[in-house]
Order: C-alpha cells, then sequence, then structure tokens
DNA sequence: TCCGGTATCGATAACGGTTGCGATACCGAT
DNA sequence: ATCGGTATCGCAACCGTTATCGATACCGGA
C-alpha cells in the first residue's frame, strides 16, 4: 500500500495545478479535451480516490440523501428504498440508510449522525418523534420528508398512506362480507405507531356498527411466520367462536394461513384472514390472502422527488402532503 | 429557520473559544466540568449539529464502516447487517450500506463512491470483483473484508463459506437418500456468483456418484415464492419422472411446496425439495424445508469484528481468513 | 500588426472544524 | 512569598479540496 495519493500528486505527475486537475476529474469546464485525457489517465493509472470530505467542505455540497427507517428486516422498508433508489439513480445524489430499531431515543441520535454529514436531503419514516429530533427536523437546512405515515403532524413534507383509514377500510370489507367474531393479532411494539393506527382505526370501523373485538392478542419482536401460525393457533384454540382474524401485517397472516392448512380449516370457510402491506411473498401461497396495499414504492419514489425537486432553481412550492389512497385486495381469504 | 449555526458561535455564545466548545462537545479532556455543562446546554438549546465533514477532514477520522451488499430485498443481506450492527453497536463506528444490485460495475462505481468518504472500514459482499476495485481493495487505507464466499482470491481479510462445498454437501445429502432424477431451478443471473458456485458444487457432488441433471431451469430476476412456484409445476410437467428438486434459495424451494401442496403432491413421496439460507420464511410452513444454513449473522459479525480489531493498538495479525461451515438442515422434505 | 474576445489555466482564500503546543490560572508545598 | 506541577484554556497551523478571480495564450478580424 503506497503512501496515499492526493491531487496534489496526481496534478504533480500530470504537470499541471491542483485547480486544474480537480476541474478535469469533476468533468468541470474550463479544461482542454486533452489536458482532461491526460489527466483521468494518470488518475486511472495510480488509482486515484478523490477525498470528498476535502470536495464537501470545501464546495459546500453533499450528494447524499439520508434515509431513516425501524429496520431493514421487516420486508416493508426495502422497497420505500427501492422506489427512493429508483429516482435518485440519474440524479447525482446517492441514498444512505440508518435503522433506528423502532426506537425514537435510537431515532434521534441516527438522524442527529445523518445531520452531521450535511446531506442534500433527510427522509425518515413516521410521524412521531421526540422534540428534539422535531426541532432539528425544522431547523435542518435540506429538505426534510416524513413517510408512510400521514395521521399527524409532520414537520415538513410528507408522504403516505392514513393507517387509520386503511384499518378502518379493513373493518368495513370484513363487516360487509358478514364476519361479526372477529380477533386481531398486532405487534405490541410501543413505538410501531402505524400498526397502532391500524389498529385503533380497526376497532372504529367495528365499533361504528356496533361490532367490538372478540379477541386480542399482541406480540413483541419483528413479525414472522412462524409467530403468526402459533398465535394463531392459540387464539382459534381459546375462541374457537372466531370467524375472521385481521393481523397488523402480511407476515402474521401468512403465518395464520399456514396453521389453517395443517390444522384443516379452510379459509375463509371456517375462519376468514386478512392482513396488511401487500407483500410480496403473498404471490405463490395455497390462497391470495386479503391485504391492503402500502403504495411502499410508490411513497418512496415521491419522498425522492421531493428532494430532487427542491434543488432545482424553481424548488417546491410550500409544504408537500401527499396522502396515497391504500387500496385493498380482498383476495381469497375474506 | 435561523442562519446556521458554528461552532464559532456556540463558543461566542459561551464566552468561550472555539477549541474549547469543540473539546466540551466532544467530551475530550481539558475542560472543567462546569463549562463543559454550561457549552453543552447551549449547544442543546440551540439545536447545534457539529459539521462532521470539517470534523473528519481536520481529525483525519471517519467513523464509518462502509458496507456494500447486492441486494436488500433478497431476505439475505440484512441478517448480514444486523451481524454487523450487533458488533459495531457499542463501538464508536456506525455502518453505511450501500447496494450494487448484483452489477460488478455498479459495485465498482458504490465502492469508489463510499472510499471517497475514507470510512474506517470496508465490508463487501462476494470474491468477484471488476480488476479497477480489486485495486482500489488493495489500496484502501483501511480495512477490508469480503464476506459471504470463501471460494476464491480474497484481496485482504475474508470470512465466509464455501458455496461449491454448500452444493456439493446437498448433493451428496440427497444421494444418500436415494433421490436419482434430480433437478436444479437457479438464478441465471450472470453475476449471482455464489449461487452459480453452489449449483458447480452441487453438480460435482453427482457427477461424483455418476449421476447427472435430469432439469435445469434458470430464472432472471431477483427469487420470489411465486416464481418458484411457476418453474416448479413447469419443471415437474415436463419431467414427470424427477423425484427431487434443489434450488438455489429457499424462496424459491418455498415456491416448490407450495406448488406440491397445490398439486397435491406429497413430499418427500412425490418430491424430495432443498433449497439454500436457512431463511427464517422456512419457520412455520407446514413442512420444514430441507436446507442450508449460510450464517449470515455470524458473516456479519466475525467481519465487524475485524474492522474493531484492526483499530486497537496490537491490531489484526496477518490476514484472516475465516472459512465457517455451512450447516445443512434435512427438514422434513428430504 | 494590433485588438478584443474566448479558451485554458493557476494563485489564493476559504470551508468548519481539530491537532499540537504554548499560555495562563490555580493549587499545595516549601 | 516563591516555586513546581497540574488543570484549563486559546492561538495558529493545517486537513484536502473547490470557488473566485485574475493571468496568460491563442484566435480571427479590422
Amino acid at each position: 500500500m503506497t503512501k496515499k495519493l492526493l491531487l496534489k500528486d496526481v496534478a504533480k505527475l500530470a504537470g499541471v495545478s491542483e485547480m486544474t486537475a480537480s476541474r478535469a476529474l469533476r468533468g468541470a469546464p474550463d479544461v482542454s479535451a486533452k489536458t482532461k485525457a491526460k489527466i483521468e489517465e494518470i488518475a486511472r493509472a495510480h488509482g486515484y480516490v478523490p477525498n470528498r470530505i476535502a470536495g464537501s467542505l470545501s464546495s459546500q455540497s453533499v450528494n447524499l440523501v439520508a434515509v431513516v427507517v425501524p429496520s431493514l428486516n421487516s420486508f416493508v422498508f426495502p422497497e420505500v428504498l427501492s422506489g427512493i433508489s429508483a429516482v435518485l439513480k440519474d440524479s447525482p445524489l446517492k441514498p444512505v440508510v440508518g435503522v433506528s430499531g423502532y426506537d425514537l431515543a435510537e431515532e434521534e441520535s441516527v438522524i442527529r449522525e445523518m445531520l452531521s454529514w450535511r446531506p442534500s436531503g433527510l427522509i425518515v419514516a413516521g410521524l412521531e418523534h421526540t422534540e428534539a429530533t422535531r426541532r432539528m427536523l425544522q431547523q435542518a437546512d435540506c429538505p426534510v420528508v416524513e413517510v408512510m405515515d400521514v395521521d399527524g403532524d409532520p414537520v415538513r413534507h410528507c408522504v403516505g398512506i392514513s393507517h387509520l383509514q386503511a384499518g378502518r377500510g379493513m373493518a368495513e370489507q370484513i363487516l360487509a362480507r358478514g364476519y361479526r367474531k372477529i380477533g386481531f393479532i398486532g405487534t405490541k411494539m410501543p413505538q410501531d405507531f402505524r400498526a397502532r393506527k391500524r389498529f385503533d382505526g380497526f376497532t372504529d370501523g367495528l365499533a361504528a356498527q356496533g361490532v367490538t373485538l372478540d379477541d386480542i392478542e399482541h406480540y413483541s419482536g419483528e413479525s414472522a411466520i412462524q409467530t403468526g401460525r402459533q398465535l394463531t393457533a392459540q387464539m382459534l384454540a381459546r375462541s374457537p367462536e372466531l370467524d375472521c382474524i385481521y393481523y397488523s401485517s402480511d407476515v402474521m397472516s401468512v403465518g395464520g394461513l399456514m396453521h389453517c392448512l395443517a390444522a384443516g380449516l379452510s379459509v375463509p370457510g371456517d375462519i376468514a384472514l386478512a392482513g396488511f402491506n401487500n407483500l410480496q411473498i403473498l404471490q405463490g401461497l395455497p390462497l391470495q390472502l386479503a391485504t391492503t396495499d402500502a403504495c411502499r414504492h410508490e411513497i418512496g419514489e415521491r419522498a425522492a422527488q421531493i428532494i430532487l425537486k427542491s434543488r432545482e432553481p424553481g424548488g417546491v412550492e410550500g409544504l408537500v402532503f401527499d396522502r396515497l389512497t391504500p387500496a385493498i385486495s380482498l383476495g381469497e381469504t375474506l
């Protein structure tokens, strides 16, 4: 490993000034094609990697977009990311991911860390934050987009769906199909606010027609098929009268379906099932599970577009509040 | 949004020099508890976020570890990440993820981009890279760990499993259980080298006992349950004599299982199934699918440990080459 | 031949912190 | 009261690159 190579060295080797080398390597104007080719050649040959820390400090600009999500295991956020990446693809911006672990204190520290790198934009999942986080989002001198959820009070831009409405909508569909003995299985993670909102919307929707939940089960930790299967078995064992179960996630409803298969229960004859997210794993299963699409990809796309647009001359006029409509898909299990 | 707040401003507000403010906020020594408290108070009240770009340039150190993976949707890499995060958790280092999309050219540009931020370490999935990438990895003035795979020629440190061995091992198990009419379904992504190695190891293992594959199917795009189901249906339709199918991923074998369920085939009676990765989605299915554990979490942990250790006084002696043994789990489908 | 205009390039000063070292203040011991 | 030692703090230089602006070279037209 040779001594570290600086722009200065490349310039010296090419017999030009640092400035010319800098311009050449950045594709900036005011460099003749010939010298540019020469400098690029030398840089490549010697494996020069520019120091973007110095560059960003000097140019006062960072081509990074910070993205903060609660988790990467949950199947749901990677798809938001892919929406973001797709839009940022042919722009100079690159997404950088931070994980908050469904913990607002951790979120605060992750966001502080990311903002300390002075990114060109910040996209964060959820509307619930600590007070300190909200202050940071307000004062950040880059566009900020809160995504996934619209039920609340966004600090700046916002793109998402209403989880209250999603829960209520599913309640209405379930009631419309005649189910009345209804159970709910959902996460108890205190800070999974969106799951909580779906739960609230769901019970509201039921209450609107005088129905209350017959059984409720909360689990902790990340959602898993296995967990869904076990909790479904337990719930049906103790509440055999149930004719429908609503899950806070598709991952769990898949587990429910697996239990029913194993137990020889007919779905939706013996028991109807519905989840949330419209995850890809629903495709290819024995039955098409009922679910609500969370518009993950599109949310990512729109958030990234807001960031991009606010860099343009005109910029974004006012604050964006983009409420997408979550489509319910009844599948074959309702 | 007020004018941007600099260390200078905080210092002025606190009536101290920039240096004292800097030390106080970094927790460096040589600051009295009283002034430190005062400075911290002022910084917090005004929402000061330090500029790590300037700080890193000056201190010549960046508390980031670059992690480059092919994808985040595939269920497999997030778990490597969680291993990394777990180890980095109580250290000053933070992981930063980049996605290469199973594309070596893209990988090169992602790695160049990450190295331009002068991270404290680099973890990259796979041993296959462009020549330019290899040069960068060699010259990088930070520890570099190639992970997931050990079949090849690592540039620096390496932690992974042998996918050749994994494929061969599964072939031996399959043959040992008496199957002879064997099909293979795997990705055709030209750059998914590990899947290719498993395939090669698998055919080698079969050939060692005079068996050749009866049918092969390659698909493009990311693995999906739906794809696994469809391809399994197609393959069994045209090659009804098959008694076992090996998939390049668990996601696909789950699809195979779903087809068998739907088609009323008994597993492994009519057809045996085996996948790879030991993904969490295998838990809770009607049958425990045969698979090989890819040691994803542990690989992440060890890679991160190497990065951490090389920052310590003693450092890492020589080059680490850590070959983990992938455990086969026969499940109930072989 | 001289001139204005453009293309190409370089010197200098930031960018916002931190390192290194010197300065000052404060303490108990002599 | 003086001294050595430590705790606390500030000054100046510097980290590697880019913005700004001025300098030079080169060109065609008058």
